[in-house]
DNA sequence: GAGTGGTCTAGACCACCAG
DNA sequence: TGGTGGTCTAGACCACTCA
């Protein structure tokens, strides 16, 4: 690679990685400026730049116009964690995914869901229940529910084959989404579904996602005891 | 903003969004090449590149030389997870940050982790204990196990007025750091200073993290019952 | 007011890869 | 082998913000 002789923007990055890392320019310091660095690297200040916005957008710099760039303190570490198809993430485990609907309805929206959407209590939303297995052990259950209004397709949807989660996943890009995660104590659905015992600690994940300010979905995932989300970075 | 009259490159990345959301660029869809839009839109070719290359670094369309710019078929949705110091968070949500160190010890590390770490089972770490309370009620308990040979000057930390969690941030920038989430019921230990029944369900956190490939520390963080974290996208 | 980053331009050459 | 994105350059003007 870069071979051309000329400095890449990924010379000066690495570059600039390192005398952080190496305590040439420890927490606090302030760096030299684009164009010194630019002469010092004999390269164009556009090339500099780049670098060091990349690194700005990683949170390894801080840049403030006039104030110059500082190498972050607190660098804020970002662990990115991808929302995969269920059906992904048990073949990954080389396992066989099997996928069941449980229950489907078209309802009232429950109101503490109404207020959460900011949807009136008299919408009508689609409930379902599903199942993912991985090698025909309970992997996840799936509650959710779907705005009817933002996504009137699902009424004529095939939701036996194919689970909610990749139909929709298929067929309405969202735009922005709101995630939590938390520990709860398996409920008498959740111990039946995912065979255990009541009150056994269990990994649940809620997703709400909407599409240019109108909610899509809410989606509560409960997966199997023991299991363990992982990331890196 | 942008009133100078020239085209900015957000002004690109957010038609072609426009085209991407409203169904006039479907997924699968070949875009026009950058020379192309470059005319379109009446700017130069780079502006266009940076705009295209913001949406691919987001997954949003896919690039390939030769080949052109594509619609993204399945957008891989990343969600990022801060993590913060835990002082931060409690104070975020306005209220009293205390902290507690619990227990501390030099000891040889124990099997497991030493296996995790891939170090030999002769090695010494300290390992802590420590509390973090919001507002004098139980937030986080912390068990940790810091990797002397990587972190010598830890031994002369005093680590009851600023938790380890700080003290190793702000003196050891680690490079690489992977993390697991899972649900746990409440063991002895923390049910005591989670103030919880034994087999309360809690959510915990792990996280092992490395300075160019040298192990630094291995974290267990358990939160409160009923903490949720959260983030979104 | 002045210094620093933010961005755009017009042109150039290069690297990769499908046909 | 030609088309497409990837990148660098040199210069210019703008926008923010600190002193």
């Amino acid at each position: 690679m870069h071979q051309s002789g000329k400095t890449s923007f990924q010379d000066v990055r690495d570059e600039v990685i390192h005398r952080i890392q190496s305590g040439i320019w420890p927490q606090g310091t302030l760096l030299p400026t684009e164009v010194e660095l630019a002469e010092e690297f004999g390269c164009a200040r556009a090339t500099v730049n780049r670098a060091l916005r990349e690194l700005a957008e990683n949170g390894v710099v801080d840049r403030k116009r006039k104030s110059g760039t500082r190498v972050n303190t607190a660098p804020v570490k970002q662990a990115k964690i991808e929302i995969a198809i269920v059906r992904h993430s048990v073949e990954e485990q080389n396992a066989i995914y099997r996928y069941a609907l449980v229950h489907k309805e078209i309802t009232a929206i429950p109101p503490w869901l109404a207020a959460q959407l900011d949807l009136p209590i008299t919408h009508k939303v689609m409930y379902l229940k599903c199942m993912h297995y991985a090698d025909n052990r309970p992997y996840q259950f799936e509650e959710r529910w779907v705005n009817i209004d933002a996504v009137p397709t699902i009424l004529d949807a095939d939701l036996v084959e194919t689970g909610p989660n990749e139909w929709l996943l298929s067929v309405v890009p969202f735009t922005d989404a709101q995630i939590n995660f938390c520990a709860v104590g398996a409920d008498a659905d959740l111990s039946e579904f995912l065979s255990t015992p009541t009150g056994t600690p269990v990994f649940q994940l809620e997703r709400t996602t909407w599409l240019q300010n109108k909610p899509v979905t809410f989606v509560r995932m409960t997966y199997h005891p023991g299991y363990r989300m992982s990331t890196s970075y």
